[in-house]
DNA sequence: CTTGCTTAACTAATTTTTTCGTTGTATATT
DNA sequence: AATATACAACGAAAAAATTAGTTAAGCAAG
């Protein structure tokens, strides 16, 4: 999967949060020294080129929406860097974190349990 | 913590696999269209700018060394995803993987095994 | 209809990143 | 010493990404 820019990320996370929008409707949640509309604008328009947003037309316009799904980008994303950080392994990245304490002790229970089901129901499936 | 482009990144990720070397030593590990020896040296130059790398000087050439380790750059990389797409919680994170079968169970088994440590470890410390 | 407003499309300008040729210096080789 | 080789430094060129002005078209209000 390609991969998003610096600016065409912060785009995708607005799409992503407000569902679908137009050019306005993403503007309104920039912070700040906002961009000007004719940046977000242009930025939507890349994504759609790129595949990652496409759009709905009423009359003259384009309501906008994400053609991919956080939950996928996330994944790719975080595949990508697994790779070329951890040799591939998830095992590798967790206990990593877990060792540097950036995952909190109630963190780690809660996940230890959500493990523990999904052996459980993966040990099942077969 | 600075990000490092594409370009930089490559660099340093040879530069973590040898520990230090020459520009000679890091093109050697690029593979293919390798990018010519002054592309390597000028990266190699931003990156000692931007505080990524320093160098020994052996006469008039140069021994380069990652000053910022692997693992801390990871640290920062991860703890912006994470906050970018999991709403800064690492329990998030690692549930939706492990949903999502990117973990598998031999991996989840020995992941439990590592927080149950964790978990003992840190709950007695205090 | 005409004026003004809104919007997408286009395009130009700017900035950032990437790439590599050129140069000068040091060192090795003859 | 003269020539060749290897390298860092510089800087220019090219490519990629970002930003925003301009334009044209549609639509609404008077």
């Amino acid at each position: 999967m390609r991969e998003l820019t610096r600016a065409e990320e912060q785009v995708m996370q607005v799409l992503w949060k407000i569902k679908k929008g137009f050019v306005k409707d993403i503007l309104e949640h920039f912070d700040d020294p906002s961009p000007a509309y004719n940046t977000v604008s242009t930025i939507v328009r890349i994504l759609q080129d790129k595949g990652f947003v496409t759009h709905k037309a009423y009359g003259r316009t384009h309501e906008y929406y994400p053609l991919i799904s956080k939950s996928d980008y996330s994944k790719s994303h975080l595949k990508t860097f697994v790779n070329d950080y951890f040799s591939n392994s998830f095992e590798k990245m967790v206990s990593f974190f877990a060792k540097e304490k950036s995952i909190s002790v109630k963190e780690m229970e809660e996940i230890m349990k959500i493990m523990e089901n999904e052996v459980k129901k993966q040990k099942t499936m077969r």
